[in-house]
DNA sequence: GTCTATACGAAGATAGAC
DNA sequence: GTCTATCTTCGTATAGAC
């Protein structure tokens, strides 16, 4: 099987214009870059079958490249992995502001994009907690600052720095708990969804204490 | 393979009462069986450097064993997990209870044990976390399994089902971020003490009636 | 029960051809 | 930019000595 030498085709639209990381010629646009499928390769492999199987060959694979092709975009393992930390810093720092200015609220948006739906920023975080989980230093580090972010978005909105806790704890178990179950069916999300809303109910009564 | 099942026998040697409570034993290099001791050090190199240092030779050699030594207790790297699954199944049971019949209440109970502070099961919870991370189907189920009977006793200790998915939700995200954090130095853990106070007169309001 | 020696393959990384 | 060797080290597992 496994016809199709580009590995993974999720993300799309969206112009890869900024990239933090060491970028040899981007040039131009239209497809995905190879470094960018790298990029995804990676992630992919990382969230689907952990750390471990997230091997250099592997990902150049998945990517549709050889090692050799993988490592002239980066020099090594941990190069990838720093530009991956990159990409998720970026992308949480959109997220975080989309939580902000969220019209339901930060807590309900919070916690509703606390499961993964295989969003590019879903994959990116789960990822990187593979690596975290790894005990890949930068990794720790990277998801604590996210989430600290996070927090502080969550704190602004519910006032009490308890109740910002208990929900952020929340959203932790939930993303925490999605990472492992393997990518839900289309149905299974659509049933989730009702749970989800009850969940936010029993919340609500967390932030009983506006003032 | 393998006419001769030497590999792994189980752990059920019956365990003293406190097995819950920290192994006095001061620490693992003495009178510990060797298997006891693969087990040991199995799970705390998994906790503390992640799955891909937990090879064998380094879990042989924390344990004071060659290789050869190891692979004759455990006849292959599957055989010590499979074990190191078991393991944890009987610490959790017997933790399942102490929730249960927790003179302070489950959810206190549940929410105050959900932070790592080394004890035997914390680090066999969070040893088959990495394992869960790195995909490991068996210890995906056996979280599963185990997080299943903890929610059930905090249903029948709550009531409401909603309210002890988002009680077990929080636990999920402290044992999370606690696996994450290195173990905690002994003072910071009794600042932690005070945020935990709050953070459950906080989720007190969640068992608030609502009729 | 535990050790040494070794087979075998996988993984990260380099060199240089195209 | 990408590929094909190739080197080296590491990880799992076997065989057999003590």
């Amino acid at each position: 099987m496994t016809s199709i030498p580009v590995g993974y085709h999720g993300v799309m639209p969206l112009a890869p214009s900024s990239h933090t990381a060491a970028s040899p010629t981007a040039s131009r646009s239209a497809a995905a870059s190879t470094t960018e499928r790298l990029l995804d390769a990676f992630e992919e492999i990382l969230v689907d079958g952990g750390e471990r199987s997230a091997t250099l060959g592997a990902v150049a694979a998945a990517a549709g490249v050889s090692k050799g092709g993988l490592l002239y975009h980066f020099a090594s393992k941990d190069a990838l992995i720093e530009a991956q930390l990159d990409r998720l810093v970026v992308r949480a720092a959109e997220d975080t502001e989309n939580i902000r200015t969220a019209p339901a609220g930060a807590v309900d948006h919070l916690i509703r994009t606390s499961v993964n739906i295989g969003s590019p920023l879903d994959r990116s975080f789960i990822a990187t907690t593979r690596l975290a989980q790894g005990r890949h230093e930068k990794a720790i580090e990277t998801l604590d600052t996210i989430r600290k972010g996070w927090l502080s978005v969550i704190e602004d909105s519910v006032g009490d720095p308890d109740t910002a806790l208990a929900i952020m704890l929340v959203s932790d178990g939930l993303y925490g708990n999605s990472s492992l179950a393997g990518m839900p069916s289309a149905p299974a999300v659509k049933a989730e969804a009702e749970s989800m809303d009850r969940l936010l109910t029993v919340l609500a009564r967390l932030c009983t204490r506006t003032e």
